[in-house]
DNA sequence: ATATAAAATGTTATAAATACGTTTAATTAA
DNA sequence: TTAATTAAACGTATTTATAACATTTTATAT
């Protein structure tokens, strides 16, 4: 027996994807086309972030790692609920009343707000949802109130990067301490002293040098590092240094 | 006409008070209790935090407002929504059922979770409510999961006041460094050094010295300080130091 | 005038951040 | 084989911040 929605809450998922070839910061974004028995015209066709309706029988974590492995196939990926939006107004604009309507679920829906971190190449796109990436900064028209939640995502992503380490999420296993200086200067729009930046980076006991370098590249190849979440979780000593 | 809530949506707010006279923080409860109508023995008798569903026509922080409003007659409080508790299982125990079921709620109810801070003699206790304080590490037997939600309030407090200028939201508008040390140590359950405490956050522009001195010590009275949230908001440049 | 007790201040050593140019090493072209 | 190319990798001096520690100041009470 199939577990029922609760037709009021839902989750959804601000995906974030690092390309670390273009060096671009992306959201995956779902096609939302709903077309009228008779014609062909689309009465609503835009883009929205992947969600769905919470179960009776799930935590809101639960749903968020369904709808994750769902769209990507993939479990155990870094999410954080960063907000809640439930505004009685967020869905009650016309498109998004059809929809609600032709998906049976409540336009008085509250939604439960997660970002995900991973590098982009680790989502096959050819899913049965064509998922698409959109740079965070030049993304399409956007349904529901989901223009204001990749901002707001995106607003704590950037204060989250500066304090804790998840930068590592959106980059290979494996990787250049250029890919992490390029990845920290996409996603915090600045630049940075790569001469300080190295030394302060591979001086962390977590950063940990690979007996490998890059191959296939045509000049001198880099060194790779990885990152030990072991090693963080053991030494970070709560430092209780108070930086207001 | 009134609003209806909504069954299976609520708020729950972690009130923080610190006791700047004792240095204790703590949290402000109300009494949970249900007398069966032919005895009076009570089936549930324990403390709980205030809370209440949300109404069809509200936002969810409008709820937090309406709550706080009618527990503390205040408004404009700092409050911070931390997290979400959608366990499906959250309201199962017997006495959660019976409480549901007499307050006409759904026991698969989702709470948003806020924390409010301020100093506790803002708040008159002689309400309807007969809201108590209790020490954030001395608290009593606690109803539904709201024990789980105070520890991780407080454990996202600690966290925050690391880098916010949120502690002066537990001070009176007029305080002495001293007062703010001690709400420091306090919340963070640590010893600092008061000549580098004092000379690091009387430098901070938006800590400014008054022409006014405590009264009514029998000692040397102490310089009092106000805190600035306009001087900070200028000041406060996204500083991108990287700090992992 | 003196005692009291908390408020307020100072110095030195170590560590971290910032601002800069130069050297190194692997690949590719001559 | 040698030289040119180009990104990787490294060094130093200056400034700023933190950490560890003891003494002086000042309003009130005696």
């Amino acid at each position: 027996m199939k577990p029922e929605i609760i037709p009021n809450i839902s989750v959804d998922c601000v995906i974030f994807g690092f390309d670390n070839a273009t060096k671009s910061l992306n959201v995956l974004l779902i096609e939302r086309v709903l077309k009228l028995e008779n014609t062909q015209n689309a009465v609503v066709n835009d883009y929205v972030l992947k969600g769905f309706h919470t179960y009776e029988n799930e935590t809101i974590d639960e749903t968020a790692n369904r709808v994750l492995k769902e769209l990507t196939g993939l479990d155990n990926l870094y999410k954080k609920q960063f907000n809640v939006f439930g505004d009685p107004n967020r869905l009650k604009n016309e498109k998004d009343v059809i929809w609600a309507q032709s998906e049976h679920f409540s336009d008085r829906t509250i939604t439960i707000a997660y970002y995900i971190l991973l590098p982009t190449d680790v989502v096959q796109t050819k899913s049965k949802f064509n998922p698409q990436w959109f740079p965070v900064n030049q993304l399409p028209q956007l349904g529901f109130d989901h223009k204001k939640i990749i901002a707001e995502a995106y607003a704590d992503l950037k204060e989250d990067a500066l304090s804790k380490p998840i930068v590592f999420e959106l980059l290979a296993d494996k990787f250049t301490i250029k890919d992490l200086q390029d990845a920290y200067e996409t996603i915090l729009g600045v630049e940075i002293d790569n001469r300080n930046f190295r030394r302060k980076l591979i001086t962390k006991k977590y950063i940990i040098a690979l007996d490998e370098k890059q191959v296939g590249v045509s000049k001198k190849p880099s060194q790779l590092y990885m990152f030990s979440k072991d090693v963080y979780q053991k030494i970070y000593k709560e430092s209780y240094l108070i930086n207001i």
